[in-house]
Order: C-alpha cells, then sequence, then structure tokens
DNA sequence: CTGAAAATCACCCGTTTAATCACAACCGAT
DNA sequence: ATCGGTTGTGATTAAACGGGTGATTTTCAG
C-alpha cells in the first residue's frame, strides 16, 4: 500500500466531483488518519490549520465525514463504502431530476427546414460509444463496423453487437490479426476481416500521427467515422444520416470499390 | 408540456453536475430548438451570442452536443437518453476511480488510543440513511427503530430491515398511527409501535420546531439519532458507539424505563 | 465590392477560493 | 491562580475564475 500517485489522483478525482481542494485534501487526509484532530490535519494534507474547519463543515454536510464536537474536535471519515455510495446516490439522483426537467420541456423549435447535408462533429469516448451503440440497435439490414484500438470493443458494445437481430448482416474488420481474433471469439455471427483500410493510418506508424478510431456504417444510410487525438488520446467522431448525405455517399464510393468490405464478405 | 419551471431545474441541476451557467443555458436551450445557431441559441438562452461558442466547445467535448461545421455553424443537443447515460457512465468512472485510489492508500494513523466516549456528528439525508442501513445489517440481537417522518421510510430501508436475520429482535416505532400501519405492512416481521416518545416533538407541533428524524438502536450497543432542520429539511444526527458510550447509556436507561420499547413489545 | 452577419479575441469586473493574520476562548501544567 | 501553548473563529489580502461587453477579423449574400 503506497500512497504518493493514488493521494493525488484522490484529490484530483474528488475536485471533478464538485469538492473544493481542501475539502478533498482533508477527505484524503482522513482516510489516512481513520480519525485526526485539525493539527494533525493540516499537518498532512498541506492545508492552512485555521482552514480545515470550513472544510470540514462543508464534508459534514455532505454526509462524508463526522465530527466530534468535543475539545479539541476529532474529525474521521465516514467509511470508504458509505461514502462512495453516498456520492454515487447523489449523483443518480440528479441525473434523475435532469432527466423530468429536460423531458418536460423541448419543442419550441421554430425550424427552417434543414438541408440534408449534415454533417455532425461530437467528442468524447463516452459519448461516441452510446451513439454507436445507438446506431447499431437501430440497424435493420446490415452493419459494417471497422475498430482500429483494442480499447474501443467494450463490453457494452459486444453485447449490442450480440444482441443485433440475425436479419442483419454484421461485418466486423479490424487494422491487426490479434484484435480481429478477439472480435471474432467475442462476436460469433459476424463476418470480420482485416485491414483493408491501411490508408486510413498515418503515413507511418508513428504515435504522433492520430488514429483511426472507429468506423461504422448502418443500412448503408448512416456513418460515424472516429479517430484518437495523438496527445490527449481523446476520441473525437463525425457523423452522418440520410442517404443523401455526403458522407454516406462517399462510404458508399468506397465500398463499391471494395475498399471497406463489400456485401460478399471476404473470408 | 410547458416550460418555465423545468427549464429553470434543468439548469441549476446542469450546474450542479459541474457544468459552468453558460453551458447549462445553451444545452437547456438546445434541447428546445432540436438544432439552431449561435444567434437563435443566444436569444433563447440570454447567453451573449460572443459566448456560446465557448460553451458549445466545451459541451462538445464532454460529448453532450454535435456542431456541425458549416457557415453558420449548427449545434445541436445529443439525444437526451444518450445525454443521460454519458452524465451517468462519467460518474460511475470517477466514483470508481476515487474508490480505487482510496483503496491504495489510508494508513499512516499514528494514532493514540482513542477514549470510549465518542459521540459523531454527521448530516446529509443520504449519508445518514446509509449509515443506519449499515448499523441495522451487522445487528446481531436486537434493532430498536423509531421512525419520525414516512419520508425516511424508504425502499433500502424497508428492504434492508425485511432482511435481517429471524434471530434478530425487530421493533418499529411510529410517531403517527397511520404511519405505524404503513410500517407495519412493509416490515411484517417487526413489532411496531406508536409513539411513546411524544417528549421528542417540540413543545408543539409547530413547523418551525426541530422534528425528530429517526432513532436507532443496534443491540444496544450504537445509537443514533437525527432531527430534520426546520428550515431546509435537511437531516442531521449524532450517532454513538460502543457499550459504555455515553449516549448509549443514557438510551439504555430510558429503554429500562419503558420510555422508547422495552424487550417485551406492546402490543 | 460592399455591408451585414458570423466567429474569434481581448479585456473588464465582481465573485469565489486559496492563503495569511489577528484574536479570544480554552486547556493543561505548574 | 497563572502562564504558555493549543484551539477555534473571524477578518483580510491576493489570485483565479466566471460572467459580461466591445473591438477585430472572417465569411457570405447581394
Amino acid at each position: 500500500m503506497d500512497t504518493p500517485e493514488h493521494v493525488e489522483e484522490a484529490i484530483e478525482v474528488l475536485q471533478q466531483l464538485g469538492l473544493k481542494e481542501y475539502e478533498a485534501r482533508c477527505f484524503v487526509g482522513l482516510t489516512r488518519l481513520t480519525t485526526g484532530t485539525a493539527k494533525r490535519l493540516s499537518e498532512v494534507t498541506e492545508v492552512p490549520r485555521t482552514r480545515v474547519y470550513d472544510a470540514i463543515r462543508v464534508l459534514e454536510a455532505q454526509g462524508l465525514v463526522e465530527i466530534q464536537h468535543s475539545s479539541p474536535q476529532q474529525f474521521r471519515a465516514v467509511p470508504l463504502a458509505e461514502a462512495t455510495e453516498t456520492l454515487r446516490d447523489q449523483y443518480e439522483e440528479r441525473v434523475d431530476r435532469l432527466h423530468n426537467a429536460l423531458d418536460r420541456v423541448d419543442v419550441v423549435d421554430d425550424d427552417d427546414g434543414s438541408p440534408v447535408q449534415q454533417v455532425w462533429a461530437m467528442a468524447g469516448r463516452g459519448a461516441i460509444e452510446n451513439r454507436t451503440d445507438q446506431l447499431v440497435q437501430k440497424a435493420a439490414e446490415e452493419v459494417v463496423l471497422v475498430i482500429g484500438d483494442d480499447s474501443l470493443l467494450t463490453e457494452d458494445l459486444v453485447e449490442t453487437l450480440n444482441e443485433l437481430g440475425s436479419g442483419v448482416e454484421l461485418v466486423i474488420g479490424a487494422l491487426t490479426k490479434s484484435l480481429q481474433k478477439q472480435i471474432q471469439a467475442a462476436v460469433p455471427d459476424a463476418t470480420t476481416f482485416v485491414s483493408g483500410l491501411e490508408w486510413l493510418r498515418g503515413e507511418n506508424t508513428t504515435d504522433d500521427e492520430t488514429a483511426i478510431g472507429r468506423l461504422l456504417l448502418v443500412d448503408r444510410s448512416a456513418i460515424l467515422v472516429s479517430s484518437i487525438i495523438p496527445g490527449t488520446r481523446e476520441e473525437q467522431a463525425i457523423f452522418g444520416e440520410g442517404f443523401g448525405n455526403g458522407l454516406v455517399v462517399i462510404a458508399r464510393r468506397l465500398m463499391a470499390q471494395g475498399l471497406i468490405a463489400a456485401r460478399d464478405p471476404h473470408q
């Protein structure tokens, strides 16, 4: 059980979860001390002693620490399991409230009929994953999917793919042989193939070239292409829908030329 | 489908979930427009037009909106289901990271043997609920619970109570007859009773008196008493453990005098 | 080519948050 | 009772951040 790294990470995550720096430091400090006074806490956490009290009060109000009103006061963190459970509940509740509120809103629209040349950009691993799932789920005839990085083959995706009706042709490509095998094993119903998309990788395989993430074509009328930013490893994607859509047209062309994977699957 | 209230609430919740005001307004605005330009968005959301762009960029990076890079740019929100799913995932992931990081930390301690007169204070409905569950779960012989407000009889609590081994005597009290019936129905194995605790309510039943929340006594060695703040309806509790604990001693005295509910249950 | 709208930039200002200081209440030990 | 150090609170300063506005460049339609 070391500490150096993990303490930092815990503090960071707690801040992402909405705590201030001092609050985060104090909470982590308390999980290391099991119980402690303001003085000791201040020593361990580098939080000015006089500020420990404020931080603790906030934490207490959030149900993350307990206070013993003695002199000197003693503080202790709620057991880890309880704390995470509390946080989880808190967020579940918020997301629910959001969902309800937004459900009862919508429709001001007043939309002018938009053209059909729409290509949308989106970012964020999770969001792209969700969109991929959605698209695959509503496939009626054919799904062509190329995966460029094994980290993208998540459990959820595999599940979604396996739940596809048997009427839907499922073709999945991979950039490497090993990834192909992995896919074939996880999704037995799929026709898999390797590569055919070398042209998508950067000139060289250097890391600082933006790498292909996924390429998804559903019923030849919706397409999603994603790439992975070299530095941050963040995923970004473009996404087009509609048979007449420019992107989709290009994709169909590529398929016609056998560059993506045709209706008559290889192997 | 009205709007006025819900828009406000949605914006608020989104901010609690970590978005800035402009970002929240823009997202809600987009769920009302299905699709829109910076100009229209600015009109609907009251966000300065020149700032819409920043906000949208952040939202895009979080996977909550899509951008069409045309001129003028078009924005649209990810479908509600996808958005909430994305947020949920994001938080699950953070809580997990936190759990892991903190798991790998602990133990600096250096603790001096603490006395046994510990009485801890905690706050927050969720946190107190969790603690209540924990305590009930580890009961070995006897659980005495008094509930002062029907909003405290949550599904989780009912479940926990019903999962208690048959070797544990379960006595549950309520401040009103109707609440008692409710409890008896939800937890058939329990011996229920009414009141016996009038002295816990304020002099008068006025709302501005802090009301009793719950009172829990487990195996006569751990006790938790909570009250509900008049203004905010927030719950706060004190909690003591150990047979020799002062609070616990008091509680035992009260029981011995029949003030809480004795080993030989009423009705 | 020209004017208006679109998009990006740069700056201001009030609030929040981190950090320090001054002080009164308190405690333990002589 | 007294004294030195600790403990808790409040006030204060400085830096960071978020909201708000105007100037500047780019883009597009006429």
